[in-house]
DNA sequence: AACAGTGGTTAACAGTGTTAACTAACAAAT
DNA sequence: ATTTGTTAGTTAACACTGTTAACCACTGTT
């Protein structure tokens, strides 16, 4: 147990990092306790890692890609462009809920740090727009959505999915309100939103 | 200028405290930084807030209270429903865009940090989504929307609005996307995720 | 056998949040 | 008028933190 500990170490210090991260959550979070739970100085974290933020930053790329991997997945079992993005949302909402802490992570870096990292690095974590750009595509493509910019469509689809599950993480929801029923309604009127506008815009009819 | 210290000197601190905030943004805030700026010892901090969580949670209330102000004058000068939910919606994009940093503080506390605080704290700041669970069910009232929960509805509301500004202001934007029309975007998304939903909803089951 | 490199160490620096013990100033009580 | 108690502030100290510099023990290469 002492041949490639390169990359040993490396993922050692990551496992550690993560069950620290998820076990006390960021405040508790400390370069030295993750090394002391490794059983190894704290200043061999900086043989692997730069500094703090880019251990952390390291953490974030693993979950991001956990998170584009359930997405591929159902991009890959669903056909019908509605089944999908009805699919993605659920993806994205079980991962956040299966791991709380995680999915935090992924939006815990701040805008300020992100500049100090090569923007590229976020071109992997672009996977999963690219998935949900597809399908929105695909649906103005068969007339069941009207979407001028499928791109940005696609990223406001995320940013409300986000900002749903954002507020059930950080337990801001008002106590007489059932999570479930909340998340189950947001994603109804996140999907309803998408359907075709042209139509309804005016008043409806009824 | 000695007198009624008392109240002096604790605004005095917040008003340090939130001006290092905004300026080196959280992770360049220090306690011992804002009693520096303020010209006063250290342990100060401790006579006016329990601990430093307890000062930035004071900061979070009075953004909170700032925006929430913003949202009242909304509801005070318009009546029509729509035209109310859409001016809230700007309203609330306009106090994220001028005060990034503030808006960012609001949402800051973590989930762990929130259990420590008495919950009663955050009924003033949920003042804000009365006024919008009021216009909700006004809306239904004069048959425009069709929500069963209205107060469920203003929390989904509220949160894909915020997932759009957290998006936009954690700069996690395609650079390929507009900022503006991304945001003009979102808001007709979500708008429109609330019009009339019966004829379309044929799926109500997830 | 000497060399350089690698992967790790210990020691130290500057900074943090927080507590304990102290002091100066002032109001009230005797 | 002196004692007392309270209040608003102080300094000193503790146990941490991220990070750097200097060092040390190995390895494989020449």
């Amino acid at each position: 147990m002492s041949r490639n500990n390169n990359q040993d170490l490396r993922d050692k210090l990551l496992q550690s990092a993560r069950e620290l991260l998820v076990s006390k959550g960021y405040r508790g979070f400390s370069l030295r306790q993750v090394a002391r739970e490794t059983g190894v100085s704290a200043t061999s974290v900086y043989i692997y890692f730069e500094n703090k933020d880019h251990l952390i930053h390291t953490l974030i790329e693993q979950s991001i890609s956990e998170l584009n991997e359930r997405l591929e997945k159902v991009y890959g079992s669903l056909t019908d462009p509605e089944e999908r993005l009805k699919g993605f949302a659920e993806a994205y909402v079980n991962y956040a809920l299966e791991h709380p802490r995680e999915y935090q992570i992924i939006y815990l870096a701040s805008p300020e740090d992100m500049t100090r990292y090569p923007k590229e690095k976020f071109r992997k974590a672009r996977r999963g727009y690219e998935f949900l750009t597809d399908t929105i595509k695909e649906a103005v493509r068969q007339d069941i959505f009207d979407e001028p910019y499928p791109r940005t469509a696609a990223y406001t689809f995320w940013a409300q999915l986000h900002g749903v599950m954002s507020v059930v993480l950080s337990k801001r929801l008002d106590t007489r309100i059932d999570q479930q029923e909340f998340i189950e309604q947001a994603i109804s009127h996140i999907l309803h939103g998408f359907q075709m506008r042209t139509a309804l815009q005016q008043k409806p009819n009824i």
